[in-house]
Order: structure tokens, then sequence, then C-alpha cells
DNA sequence: TTTTATTGATTACATATGTAATTCATATGT
DNA sequence: ACATATGAATTACATATGTAATCAATAAAA
């Protein structure tokens, strides 16, 4: 027992997803937002609600006989996750090689790229910052890590 | 016939990466590599690598006999179109939310900063060329898409 | 109230995946 | 030449996943 592997998979995933744009949100909802893009039976839907429940990334309250279901985590933790994993497995945790691959492959548009330049400005601003505080306090309390 | 999904699973894909490593290589030398990180028996190890001939992932030259394997496609052909995907799924196409993320969690040291930067200025130099070329041939043949 | 439709719960079933063990063919040692 | 070890091929088996159908409970309709 403890730690019934609790991935989900694609198709829960799609599900969750669907989830995510709004919620709570009865089993219904869920299909008719899904059906947009997929074509799913909603049978297939409910059984896939069911998993994730059972792999508690979803709960419900129940609401007269039908129910409203609930994402258990935020999307953006969950991409998180699975950007970390993903760049580590794919990257040895390194970043810029996907950007880099974005890039030469024409799928960096001006809005990225200007994401990215205040992305980089903000890294360097906090960087810069940190620095000055330890040049003029000589405080090192928050030392950082990660200095290969 | 046709297109057997040909998905490659993570145990797959990490004996995939070990031969990449280095190759053509034979089944013990994936094996070993392997033990260094992961605790594989030999015999699941054999399996993952028919499993990937049969996907089509790798392929083989008898030698006497046993097998030197090698990977049928580039790890960065493989990695760019994973990486595709992820970003679509994960972040609707787009690559920022992910870099932010990873500079939200500390994620990124001043050579990931020193890359970006040189991605973005490589962008905005082809950009910027791409521009005159346009003003000064009036040629529109090769029109950007995805503007939103 | 009896029937029907709706909706969640349970069951189904083929293929995929993780993880090997067993079998078969052959190179090697004796 | 014969036994044995070794490597590849085949088979095994539990759990996961995609994709539903069927069952059961109950609200709504007749």
């Amino acid at each position: 027992m403890s730690k019934h592997n609790s991935e989900i998979s694609d198709a829960e995933f799609a599900v969750l997803d669907a989830l995510w744009q709004g919620y709570p949100a009865s089993a219904n909802e869920v299909i008719e937002r899904l059906n947009s893009h997929k074509m799913w039976h909603e049978k297939t839907v409910k059984t896939l609600l069911n998993r994730l429940v059972k792999k508690q990334a979803i709960n419900f309250e129940k609401q007269q006989r039908h129910y409203l279901y609930s994402p258990l985590l935020e999307r953006d933790a969950y991409t998180q996750d699975k950007s970390q994993t993903f760049i580590e497995r794919m990257f040895s945790g390194r970043i810029s090689p996907l950007v880099a691959a974005f890039a030469k492959n024409q799928q960096l548009n001006a809005e990225d790229i200007a994401e990215l330049k205040a992305i980089v400005a903000a890294w360097e601003t906090k960087n810069a910052d940190v620095l000055n505080t330890d040049l003029s306090n000589n405080d090192l309390s928050h030392a950082e890590q990660d200095n290969d």
C-alpha cells in the first residue's frame, strides 16, 4: 500500500485540463468542453474522471444526483513538476537546449522573444541585487546554492 | 498496416538513451551503461531492446553470434519532437511560460541566462534580416503564420 | 405510482508497459 | 564430438491505459 503510483495518463490529462478550464464542473460540462476538440464517448470521459478521482488528482462534491468535480492540484504546479522531469530526462536539466531547438524550428515569435528578454532581465536584476547586497552588507546569511 | 503507433515508453527511452551514448553497441554494453544508474535485470534490458527494434527506433547488425545495436533516429530529432508535443500540451505551444517557471524556481544559472541571451540575440538578428529583405524586396512570398 | 431517463459505479476487454523467466540456437571449452 | 555457457527469441504475467458497455440508483415524466 502507501504510494499507488499516481501518474496521470495522456487521456486523463486531457480531462484534467478540461476541468482546469473552469471548476467545479459537472461531468457533462467537462464532456462538452472536450467535445470541442476531442471526440470521446461520454462513457470514456466518465471513466477517466473516475480514475482521476482514484488517483486523487480531482475530487467532487455531490450536488443532488450529479457531481461537481474540481482539480486537487493547480495546473501550474502540475506543469512545473512535469516540465522539471521532462527537461531532466531530455536535456539533463538544462532548459536552453529546448529553447534553442524552438528557435531553430522557427517556433518563436516576437512575443516569445519579448517574454524571454523579460525573464532574462528579471533574473539579471535579481542576481545583481544579490551581488550588491552581498558586497555592501557582506551578509552571507542567504547563500546561493546551485553554482556550477 | 501503416502506423503501428510507435510511441517509446519511459523504460524504452532509458535504453535508447543509453544507446545514444555510443553506438553501435552490444546488448551487454547497453546493460552496463544502464547499470551505472538504473538497476535493471539484463533480461529486462534485452526485452526493451527487442521492443525498440519492433518499434523501429533502433536496429542491429549481426556480429557473429551477438548483435550490435544502433538508434534509427537522432537524439536531437527525438527530443525536439517530444519537446514540441510537450510544450503544446502543457503551454499551448508557448515556451516562455516554461522558462518563466524555471526562473521562478531558481533553476536558471548564469550559463543558462547567457545561452538564452544568445538565442534571443540570434533571433533578433535573423528577424531584422528578414525585415530588411522584405522591405527592400517587397517580397511577401513567405508570409508568417501564427500572429495572434 | 409505475416507467423512463439520467448519471454515477462496476465490469469489460484489447493493447501497452514494466519486469522477467524460459527456450532455443550456437559458440566454446574439455 | 559432447557438454556447457551465452546471447537472442519467445513466452509470461501483473498492472496501466484507452475505450466503452452494462448495472444500479434515483430523479423526472407520464
